[in-house]
DNA sequence: GATGAATGAGCCTTCATTCAT
DNA sequence: TATGAATGAAGGCTCATTCAT
């Protein structure tokens, strides 16, 4: 449904959203592999059976190719992660839980764009051009519903008092991409679903005791 | 002590250590800042008050200079987290408790070692060329450690016996670098060392519950 | 007729050849006039009217540059020659006279390509690198080549049974190029003609006797 | 004798000696193997023993090393080649036959020596550095004294009048540059003394008849 | 819609050269 | 006497970018 929306799109659209889907997930793909400064456009261009004249055609820069990809990751899952944590009905652990289990479905099932967030949140640190900038705000929304759902938890009593709002919030973010950095780099070797759970059950019985 | 070993050092052999100190700690610090591929040998010679022909008198090559920047993080860090957890008696979760302190204590005494060999360990997995390879070795120590460190907990009955031993060990790593990253990007924001007791209590409640 | 072979060749073809065609003939002519290591990707852009972004657009590295000018002088000189004297019947000595008179005329029709093969040939004598290797495999199949017509001349008693083979062939190599090379070098100094048929009938008078 | 010319020499003048015939016997060789262009300063000193300033403590600059190495090449080659051949008494044709018998023992007892006049005759046509214009006076003398000797031939009836005086000078370097070239690129492959004389025996009975 | 040719800024690297010691 | 540290100009090469077709 998402793709063919409109169901009389004529062939030209057609072959435009094609081949922007595949340049978008060759360059998903790779800057995940190799990381945003160390892929070519010609890399990304070669993947995509294309070439690099096509990526100035459809995105008019490198960097605004990345733009893209931040806005695609955004919208695949940070907004549905936001909206169905504010939908869910629960205390202030469960949200947290959910937040595990929910990205950790987007990871397995759309694990570019989901790593190439959290890459491109690692790579560079200088905050001074645009792409790092616009990293940072998608970051800041997470952090800024973590520390929403923490306060309630810790107003409604579902939280220790003693929780520092702030370092308990970054202590999610760290715990949930450290997870899934650690999860892409082991690739073959760790068993993906038993990983989180592990992850979460810990993380959960962390804060509030092994009966949870 | 290390730096002056012979106070009679004559001017030469002086003037080469302190050139080499100062590359190396503006490569450490820029690669930390903007990543490996997006910082150019001008920026660091410059950082280092020097000129680019200078590392290559020194380094021979930019991945060279890489190199012995994991040299001398590993020996710095590495070397004696492992050292210091083969000494240390204690239960598998004091262990592990430690293993955050210590390099806690490492990140915040040289974060720029401890965080550049974190985020190579991210940059690019390719693991095509010597330095990639390079940075895996130095991670597969700290995992073997660690899961003989884990192993050792299950027979003992110190630790669950369904805890998964890769999975586990990957999820301390995970846990860890995650922290280091995150402490690292929100900087100012966040207190360090409440971060880091939070980080390694819940980590702890999270294994043995609450009362450990 | 070779380069217009096909007359409805479209503009993008034709660029790319007249382009190929200018920084090939750039590179004949520097390498010849100043050496290949004294020359410049830089001259050979500029003497070709392009960039040196172009050459390598079309020749990927200096050294491969290099390769394919060896394989153009080896298929406009070496290959006609080795063709023109298989199907040539005569005498040793006329094949060898045929030799001199052959290349010659190649030197004057296209006097940079020969000599191109000719200086490569002494440039660099360590057989490392692999346009080295090139060179060498062009001048071996000039002296099996050569070596075969003075074996067939011995045994068909049209040269003199103590002549030996190797040193013979390399004598012949040897006079043709220093011919070149200082024809090349004293340029406007000398009549090209005069002087290569003052090679030759030299040459085959000190074979044959001065009745030859 | 030569190197102990003065018996008291201190020993400074005897360090100083040795060093600078270090540097260029080191020189000579690898300008002879690799050409002057692509042979290093680094490669220079690194064979002498000793490091780069000492070649400009000794020599001031690259250019000026390799304008000694042209001196001590005329001074051993072709100052003694036009003392020989001026005493000479004999016909045009002997003293032919003696420029290639003089040179060619030259050429066994210091091969780098004569090798690397003719190379760098031959690396470099541009003629407007001081080494280039050196190589040319160098061989301006050669050849000045070559066209002596034909003259005087042709006037004596010792040669045919028709031999054009300037191109059979010509002649006589190109076959006997290309001889030293060819013999020291074949190295191994073919015997020196046998080489030689089939050179200057097919060489002169060029001139003169089998009978010469 | 997409390509191939070409550019230019900037990178890593080399190397002759300088100089304090 | 000779070295090791350091420089700077220049070389080969990469890569994002432009543009005619």
């Amino acid at each position: 449904m998402t793709k063919s929306a409109a169901p009389k799109m004529n062939k030209k659209a057609l072959l435009r959203e094609e081949s922007i889907g595949r340049l978008t997930q060759a360059a998903f793909r790779l800057i995940v592999a190799k990381g945003y400064h160390a892929c070519t456009l010609q890399d990304i261009a070669e993947a995509a059976g294309l070439t690099k004249g096509a990526i100035f055609f459809y995105f008019e820069s490198k960097e605004n190719l990345l733009l893209q990809l931040l806005d695609i990751a955004e919208a695949h899952i940070v907004d549905p992660l936001i909206e169905h944590l504010d939908e869910k009905r629960g205390t202030a652990p469960e949200k947290i839980a959910s937040f595990f289990r929910f990205t950790s479905k987007q990871g397995i099932d759309r694990p570019h764009e989901l790593l190439c967030l959290i890459k491109m949140s690692i790579e560079s640190r200088t905050g001074t051009d645009i792409a790092d900038r616009r990293v940072s705000e998608i970051y800041e929304r997470i952090y800024g519903m973590l520390e929403v759902i923490v306060d309630r938890g810790k107003a409604s009593g579902e939280l220790p008092r003693s929780l520092p709002t702030r370092e308990f919030a970054t202590l999610v973010v760290a715990t949930h991409d450290g997870m899934m950095l650690e999860w892409h780099r082991r690739g073959g070797g760790i068993d993906g679903r038993l990983f989180v759970r592990t992850v979460w059950q810990t993380f959960l019985n962390g804060i509030l005791g092994p009966k949870a």
